[in-house]
DNA sequence: GTCTATACGTAGATAGAC
DNA sequence: GTCTATCTACGTATAGAC
């Protein structure tokens, strides 16, 4: 069985790079006008061969969402046990946008388009999506019960502006400028969520 | 004259139609994904007709968003000049994201598209964002001066901030929730762009 | 100035050889 | 399983009649 299993590997391996250029494309140039033979081009294979791995465009963008929330959920997972719960969303938060200024962030467009129709019904998708919901949904309230996340906001509110910092346009708005590194930028992000533009207490 | 001054009126009648369905479509649908079929289709015109009016789709484009600048900057024409800057700021906000709720609020692909090559070169459209970031940028200062406003945040992060509360997918997910009126979530967009996610000064 | 009809390019997807 | 070559659909833009 070494041959299949050699092969079962070097499938692994092509999709991998096939996602990794699917990432990109859909980081720097997003859904609409990503490509299939930029995708096949930047993985060095055929069209061809590339629709043998995957039926269609929508099912490589949902396969490289996965991947992207895959990473999110071992983001999570590798938080210490003892890292109080504000911490642990500061920490995915950071994670997440360090991602974006990377340009390794795939975001999905915003309209109505095939890939979100398409996302809405698939269920590996779905399924992480609400895995990492519930997850940092669990560190919100714990944090709201500690009296360090504002208890009068909706928690979904909460973490719907956390997962969009991930996708925030300030973020490469602040990059254009050329004045801030992207530790600078993730740190104003952080501390313009989380405490506002007002100033800080007068304490 | 009167003839020629007839027929100007109906141009610019037919052209605000058909800008009215550029404005439509670029909400909903996006820069990609809207189609010159589908703006002359909605516009009530032919398509070449419509290219007797605007010369390509990034003009189409550029026009729909001059016009919402030109809103926006008769929002801030608007302001009592005896309100306090902090307000204007908010007002602003306000309207924007009444807009975008509304479904009125045209936007632009994150990505590099054709569109925004285009917009960066052009002259009206680059005019009307300076004039408005201008404007805004003074109540900034303003603000900061006053202690209302963090004085030790970047005037800049703080505009583009503004801004992005505009064309922010918090406000979709929310409407999506069905849970709350337009008025509910641009309360809540407010509350936390301003005051943050952590609790108010426990005074 | 508005229409119908069409040219032209391109993108998603497939056929068929190897 | 990968390739080259191709199909089909569609989107931008234009030609030419009225």
């Amino acid at each position: 069985m070494e041959t299949t299993t050699f092969r079962q590997k070097m499938q692994i391996a092509r999709e991998e790079a096939i996602l990794e250029a699917v990432n990109t494309l859909l980081a720097t140039k997003g859904f609409d006008l990503m490509t299939v033979d930029a995708v096949a081009a930047e993985a060095g294979i055929a069209k061809a061969s590339l629709y043998r791995h995957f039926p269609s465009k929508e099912d490589l963008a949902a396969a490289a969402m996965m991947r992207m929330l895959d990473a999110a959920l071992a983001q999570a997972a590798a938080q210490p046990e003892e890292r109080a719960p504000l911490d642990k969303l500061k920490t995915m938060s950071r994670w997440a946008m360090a991602t974006a200024l990377a340009g390794n962030m795939p975001s999905l467009p915003h309209a109505n388009s095939s890939l979100v129709t398409a996302l809405s019904k698939h269920e590996g998708y779905l399924e992480r999506v609400f895995r990492l919901s519930d997850e940092m949904g669990g560190w919100i309230l714990a944090a709201q019960e500690a009296g360090v996340l504002n208890p009068g906001l909706s928690p979904q509110l909460i973490l719907f502006r956390l997962f969009a910092n991930a996708c925030d346009p300030v973020l490469h708005f602040m990059k254009a400028t050329g004045q801030y590194s992207d530790e600078d930028i993730i740190a104003m992000m952080l501390t313009t969520c989380f405490d506002g533009l007002t100033p800080p207490c007068a304490a």
